[in-house]
DNA sequence: ACATATCATTTGCAAATGCAATTATTGTTT
DNA sequence: AAACAATAATTGCATTTGCAAATGATATGT
């Protein structure tokens, strides 16, 4: 029997939801989003970005990430410039100021996984990590056939 | 060393997205969104709920999710009727065509969540979900830990 | 019984989001 | 080199979202 509430998509939404909810409004003081912060880990993690990138890097639909990322400029956390080189790409990077922030926020984001996972021996964080970059992995491959199930759907219902 | 793309709430919120976009343009073609569909999985698995309480299952935020059940009582999926006995809460469940349709989609949903893991040990999976399900339990207990690191950053704004 | 508090849901409104179209630049073909 | 295709980012616009306030209903204290 089926249970939505055993689903793996479900779980990691519920889980993902809630984790995102609390750490957000840990960092609220600090004037800064659940976005911003992943932005700025990201960047602080590998910087001189194009923004395609850090959309893949962060999960973000492009054009939200470009609203964003104008956001924080006019903030003061990151910069935006054109390549010289290829001037239809921007290399985006953090600013001192959004540097010295993100590096205020990394350990409460590390205290604040500790915490949440101190009930659980290391093994089973590290190999629910694994399980997860894996999976992660192996959605790029069934990519395809969800397209492929759409289109005979589509073209089913087409036919009549 | 931190890295963000190490990071627990990281990689939960990357895989969620993905499996949910994925999922979501799967069941597109049935003119029905990811939000539509696990509220009718979580009808068909505990009908009868109110609206708080589906909420809650469902991790959508109670507004949106008032707004979304007036538009799938619209569409026909759902009822939503007042009780007599308590007139302040709402009964929502599925229609008989909410119920055919969910109860096409179920199959689909079991044959996605199969394909995305269908790379790993069946263990795995298991424990997988075990992890996540103690984690999101856990996660109620930081809770008064979150609000208190808040308030004392506050005071201590406060203070200067 | 009346005022007040609490609970459950809905709604107003401003902000965030995402798709599609647009702009700007670079790459390719003949 | 001109025309066309492809890539990258931005923007217009309609929809969705979420907080806070409002509404409606029940429970509680006096």
């Amino acid at each position: 029997m089926y249970q939505l509430t055993n689903s793996l998509p479900y779980m990691l939404n519920r889980v993902g939801v809630r984790m995102g909810d609390l750490f957000s409004r840990r960092i609220a003081g600090y004037s800064v989003t659940l976005p911003m912060y992943r932005v700025m880990a990201a960047l602080w993690e590998k910087g001189d970005q194009r923004l395609g990138d850090l959309a893949a890097m962060t999960t973000i639909e492009i054009s939200t990430l470009s609203r964003l990322i104008g956001e924080m400029k006019r903030r003061g956390l990151v910069t935006r410039t054109r390549l010289k080189d290829n001037a239809r790409t921007v290399a985006i990077n953090l600013t001192p100021k959004g540097r010295t922030l993100v590096e205020e926020l990394i350990p409460i984001a590390i205290h604040f996984e500790e915490v949440a996972v101190s009930n659980f021996p290391a093994k089973n964080i590290v190999d629910l990590k694994t399980v997860l970059a894996e999976i992660y992995e192996s959605l790029n491959s069934i990519e395809p056939e969800i397209a492929e199930a759409n289109k005979a759907r589509k073209a089913a219902k087409a036919r009549g």
